[in-house]
DNA sequence: TCTGGGGTCCTAGGACCC
DNA sequence: TCTGGGGTCCTAGGACCC
């Protein structure tokens, strides 16, 4: 049987989420991201704000160029659109049981079968919007297809506050016009790559045989744009998808060198990753420091700990080693830096999560953390050896 | 114009094991 | 003394997405 996927795609959100609880600033251009002097980039903006040729992800500088004075800027308030975003999935749940939140603005809805409740797709569509409405004040673009990727292009083709149905039949005249840059996994590099090969539509990409596209992207990414180029991809919904990772990362106002403000600056990034995953009752063994260093430079470092940890100092202390172990490092300035924490136990146990962050238990730690030391020792010392070879080599 | 912060997934190479 | 092939794990980097 086909299915019927919906994809709901807030409109503006961070800033919507601003207009609603600021009735003063409904009307204007509003900017949710960094400061206009600063560094950093639009989050979102308002739709009067994109009349400017404002978008997100543009540099807060070039944005602020192109804004008139009676724009508004505002940081973002996260916990507060994460509460929004809350009510706005458990509110769609009323529709489908099978929600799955793909970010803090967009969600899948399985809505196979509800044509027998609610009527045709325009009706589930509207129903999806209405209740939004109702819950939270906000609008809502909607689209609705036999897969997610063209329920994800449909509710993209008519924004805000769109409706738009895909019924199978129509799907290859829906896409084939598109630019290719709508296929997932084609972005600003692979785009232009495939420009400079005379291909613009997905038209174009779909008359291409299977073999060019693997030879072009790998065999991987080349089999799925085939496939999506007609139209074939994942019609199912993953109302419980487990998150891989937890990271923390921060980008200074100007670069640093100070070896005391980029080890203060790791402390708390770990800390703030080890308060999260204890939140979450985590606890993971690989632990990456981010740097990234002047112009745009960046560099990731991991290391696999012996036991799983959501401890903020063993984060920090092994984020710490993994970063002083960077001899080529030196005094280079640096922009950003940040910790993740990954690779989580296949099956948790109590006594592994280290619940309260100001214990650690006994012989433990300082066990762990000499794993550690010895492993980026083997990794980067003398001779480079591999952690894991029997000796080094003579 | 100068590039945030939170993520996911893929690739490729080296080590290791059988 | 020279050296296959498959599978898996680990790491770094990169592309991409919202």
């Amino acid at each position: 049987m086909p299915r019927l996927i919906m994809h709901v795609d807030l409109d503006a959100f961070y800033a919507a989420v601003e207009q609603r609880d600021r009735p003063e600033w409904r009307g204007r251009p509003v900017v949710v991201g960094a400061a206009p002097g600063g560094r950093g980039v639009v989050a979102t903006c308002s739709y009067e704000a994109r009349r400017y040729g404002v978008h997100s992800a543009m540099p807060i500088a070039v944005a602020a160029r192109r804004l008139p004075p009676e724009t508004v800027y505002v940081r973002p308030d996260m916990a507060r659109y994460a509460r929004v975003s809350r009510e706005i999935m458990t509110v769609l749940q009323t529709l489908s049981p099978v929600v799955e939140p793909v970010s803090i603005d967009e969600a899948y809805l399985d809505c196979t079968g509800l044509q027998r409740l609610i009527g045709p797709p325009e009706a589930i569509g509207r129903r999806a919007k209405a209740v939004i409405r109702e819950a939270v004040g906000l609008t809502a673009s909607v689209g609705l297809g036999p897969n997610r990727l063209i329920a994800k292009l449909a509710s993209d083709s008519h924004k805000p506050d769109g409706l738009t149905v895909v019924p199978a039949g129509q799907v290859q005249a829906f896409l084939d016009p598109m630019p290719l840059a709508v296929l997932r996994g084609v972005g600003v590099k692979t785009a232009p790559r495939l420009e400079r090969l005379g291909l613009h539509s997905v038209g174009d990409i779909r008359r291409l045989p299977l073999e060019t596209l693997r030879r072009q992207l790998g065999a991987r990414a080349g089999t799925a744009v085939h496939q999506q180029a007609r139209g074939i991809a994942d019609d199912r919904v993953y109302p419980a998808r487990e998150r891989q990772s937890i990271s923390k990362e921060t980008t200074f106002g100007t670069d640093v060198t100070d070896p005391e403000v980029l080890r203060e600056t790791l402390r708390w990034a770990a800390q703030e990753v080890g308060y999260v995953a204890r939140q979450e009752g985590r606890a993971g063994s690989v632990v990456t420091l981010k740097v990234r260093l002047h112009p745009f430079e960046t560099h990731t470092r991991s290391g696999t700990l012996r036991a799983a940890t959501a401890d903020d100092r063993m984060l920090f202390r092994t984020a710490w080693a993994l970063l002083q172990a960077e001899h080529w490092l030196g005094r280079r300035a640096v922009r950003l830096i940040g910790v993740g924490l990954s690779g989580w136990h296949s099956e948790p146990e109590q006594g592994d999560l280290f619940a309260d962050s100001g214990v650690i238990p006994e012989g433990s730690d300082a066990d762990r953390l000499h794993e550690t030391l010895d492993a980026i020792r083997d990794k980067f010392g003398k001779g480079m050896i591999q952690r894991g070879m029997a000796r080094p080599p003579s």
